[in-house]
DNA sequence: AAGGGAAGCAACCGCCGCACG
DNA sequence: TCGTGCGGCGGTTGCTTCCCT
């Protein structure tokens, strides 16, 4: 594929925008739209490239988006969303309302990161582990996924017994071949804290009723009834059957950290087609 | 007050996936 | 089925500001 000539060489500006172009920007697009980006500049009379356009309107001009700093509960979301996503900063954003990628991509590579660094030093620390399943269709006898990301990927010394045995430690969605890595480099990094989960702890969270509790706090908090936990390959599976329950999920709960006692649970979370 | 390093942040770069012809 | 164009994403860069000595 033939790369397009980027701005610098079609003699077009980079750098910081003025205000001027802020307003030449944001009056085309509440006028007419952004519609095709490469486009735009041309009709708005911008000497930018259209990439560039985008990325200041996504990350800067959006009416909607949120100024000003994070709050405790932002940063805490952001922290239970990364463990839980990886650096898919387009996911966390997502579910943060008003916080741009880029933003929180800055604010976790500025703060966050080091905030988490100094938490795990002090002993009162627990060590949060996240092992989630996203999934189209899964296999709960299928593991064959997770084995193989031990074996052809360098994340260390993870065995499949340590894959079963803990429920899961693998991330994976049927569109997105990235997360086999997401998933090993997560099992990397919290192999070293890992709590060991094994049958009887599953037996234990089953038996408490946990899993019927989890269904009520999901449903009592609005959520759509079609959702399902039991276990599954030695771990908690959790069912949704919606997009809708997925971001309900990941916005009244993992997000927001309403319910944290289940984040210590190793968790399968699936997302099943009807 | 000045200089240098650290931190913060806006913007760029290059790759990828998807839609479409 | 393949090539192409576009939008989107994550990693990185580099400028600006802050803070410490």
């Amino acid at each position: 594929m033939v790369r397009a000539p980027c701005c610098a060489k079609m003699g077009l500006k980079k750098g910081i925008w003025t205000p001027e172009e802020d307003h030449i920007l944001v009056t085309y697009i509440q006028q007419h739209g952004h519609g095709n980006w490469r486009a735009l500049p041309k009709l708005a009379g911008l000497l930018r490239c259209g990439k560039s356009c985008r990325l200041r309107w996504t990350n800067y001009l959006r009416p909607d988006i949120k100024r000003g700093n994070f709050s405790k509960e932002e940063e805490d979301a952001i922290i239970n969303l990364h463990q839980i996503l990886g650096n898919r900063w387009s996911q966390i954003a997502a579910r943060l309302p008003g916080r741009t990628d880029n933003e929180i991509k800055n604010v976790w590579h500025t703060h966050l990161k080091k905030k988490l660094k100094s938490n795990h030093t002090e002993p009162e620390s627990k060590p949060h582990f996240y092992s989630i399943k996203m999934e189209q269709e899964l296999d709960p006898l299928d593991n064959s996924s997770c084995y193989a990301k031990s074996e052809s990927l360098d994340c260390g010394p993870v065995s499949p017994s340590q894959c079963t045995s803990s429920g899961t430690s693998s991330f994976t969605t049927g569109d997105d071949n990235n997360n086999n890595n997401d998933a090993c480099m997560k099992f990397d990094d919290y192999q070293t804290n890992l709590p060991v989960a094994d049958d009887s702890f599953w037996s234990e969270v089953l038996s408490a009723g946990n899993s019927d509790e989890i269904v009520n706090e999901f449903q009592a908090f609005g959520g759509d009834p079609r959702v399902n936990v039991g276990p599954t390959d030695g771990g908690l599976s959790l069912d949704m059957y919606n997009d809708n329950n997925m971001d309900f999920w990941f916005n009244n709960f993992l997000g927001a950290g309403e319910i944290p006692e289940l984040l210590e649970f190793d968790m399968s979370i699936r997302k099943a087609v009807l």
